[in-house]
DNA sequence: TTCCGTAATGCGAATCGTTCGCATTAAAGA
DNA sequence: TCTTTAATGCGAACGATTCGCATTACGGAA
């Protein structure tokens, strides 16, 4: 993702894009809140606003570069794969996995159409305890 | 659900709580925002204050009377029927529909039993719109 | 029944994540 | 290089929820 990659996408290759960029980039495995992001951004020097970080995931949403996801009333942000998949978080330690299950996925499928409905998304979050040495740990 | 209900559950048998009961009560099909339930007691002629009900709400919620969901951020409530199940909403009227299904409550168990977590709890909202005749509307 | 101690209430202020408004800056194409 | 216009940074505003505190009202003891 570069300055010709954003251009492609009808957004102007501003220093801010592509800094939030590298960000997600550099975190390929994460899934960041608004404020991770700024806060990576002034570690690395950059001058940003908090703002402007929040339009910018916004926009990237909007263009289908990121995917927002609803944690608990709380956005957190991801680059889009391209592969859809869900999450299982750790109540202790505040973990997260993902997972993708065919079977779920048909049913959802199945159960929209029983009701009537033409499915657009859905969001499915597994909360449990995981039994990774370094947990239990008090949530982020 | 009554005076001595409260009671039971070692909950003082207040004006209050014993209200905001019998709002949940008349709306046992509905899902309510602290703030629905506020302006249901306002409109009942109660004197109540906005942040007992929610006050009240968590305490329902914590004795299991309860059950509190994160839609998109805002919480909603419902009265715990005892049987879990999931939600589909419709993105252009807000209607709310339940489902459950045993199929994907047994994946779900698998999934996390094959990321070593211990489920404690999950949230499956699927998303869609609605073929009701009085749908599309613009959600609450 | 009346009385008291304590928990519960109502009110407004505070919090938190997020968005807005606006003056200033910087892309990008001529 | 110049110009147009979108993008930025800042702080104020926002909506949902929680807190702090002085006041009230349960409910057990007299
Ligand atoms: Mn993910
Ligand atoms: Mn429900
Ligand atoms: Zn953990
Ligand atoms: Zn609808």
């Amino acid at each position: 993702m570069d300055n010709t990659d954003l251009k492609r996408l009808g957004l102007k290759a501003t220093v801010p894009r592509l800094r939030v960029l590298d960000v997600l980039e550099a975190n390929r495995e994460g899934h960041m809140s608004a404020e991770d992001v700024y806060r990576a951004l002034l570690d690395a020097g950059e001058e940003v606003g908090l703002a402007t970080v929040y339009r910018v995931l916004t926009q990237f949403e909007t263009a289908g570069l990121v995917i927002r996801h609803n944690f608990e009333g709380r956005s957190l942000f991801e680059l889009d794969s391209g592969e859809h998949h869900d999450h299982i978080v750790c109540v202790q330690c505040g973990e997260i996995m993902e997972f993708s299950d065919a079977t779920i996925e048909r049913r959802q499928e199945r159960i929209a159409e029983e009701h009537g409905f033409k499915i657009s998304d859905h969001a499915l979050v597994i909360y449990g305890e995981c039994v990774k040495p370094r947990c239990p740990r008090r949530p982020s």
